[in-house]
DNA sequence: CGGTATCCGAAATGATACTG
DNA sequence: CAGTATCATTTCGGATACCG
């Protein structure tokens, strides 16, 4: 996991939020996130594909702390060419799932902006 | 709401979770959210001591960052010496509580950090 | 194919001083 | 009290080139 400085860090923080964030706070983690999920086992070109506008350098560092922080899991076979694939992790699963009432609050102010 | 280059945002992205990590994406803007939940109608002043660490350049902006999404309301008394309280809107609220099990997945993670 | 290394610019945050 | 203005710093993401 990425040190940072946590606000409620020191001291010991008030709800566990601030532990999920740390965790899909990357500009593209979410989407990968939704991805893996749709699209399980999928190969580190074809998830870059999958996220348009993802640079190499982001997606492979993204998926690196993904992995550290145990939501992506990775498998490399050992081909040539070489093969790898990006899975979420049963944690990485749930994760996903809780963002789900976020993404519905988005879509919902995206269908009614104002009042 | 801050003009930032969304990962899906000029072909449509396919759920509405980025148009929400937007709202909430300021380091500090979960806990303004969690603060204002738990002390409705909070002061500028105490809304800072309930965020140790945050400066009032970030808070402000934060917070209008925030009125500007609609998601917190700012309420200013014409006295001597000013006074100003802050709440979430029912939006705020609805957010908050979209942010839950996002909560509760960051604390099952910190009681559960092996398997 | 699946990355890593380096450099760079933009954006976010922080420190500090000042104001109505 | 509740901010704003300015400047410094840090962090993140993007572009490009190269490697096993």
């Amino acid at each position: 996991m990425a040190t940072v400085n946590r606000p409620g860090g020191a001291d010991g923080h008030v709800c566990g939020i601030d532990t999920a964030m740390e965790v899909i706070g990357g500009k593209w983690k979410v989407l990968i996130l939704w991805a893996l999920h749709q699209h399980p086992g999928r190969r580190f070109g074809e998830l870059r594909r999958l996220l348009p506008g993802v640079t190499e350098k982001v997606l492979a560092s993204h998926l690196r702390e993904m992995e550290a922080d145990g939501v992506v899991r990775r498998v490399s076979y050992d081909e040539v060419p070489p093969r790898v694939e990006y899975s979420l992790t049963e944690d990485g699963v749930r994760l996903n799932d809780a963002l789900q009432p976020l993404a519905d609050w988005g879509r919902e102010r995206a269908a009614a902006p104002s009042t």
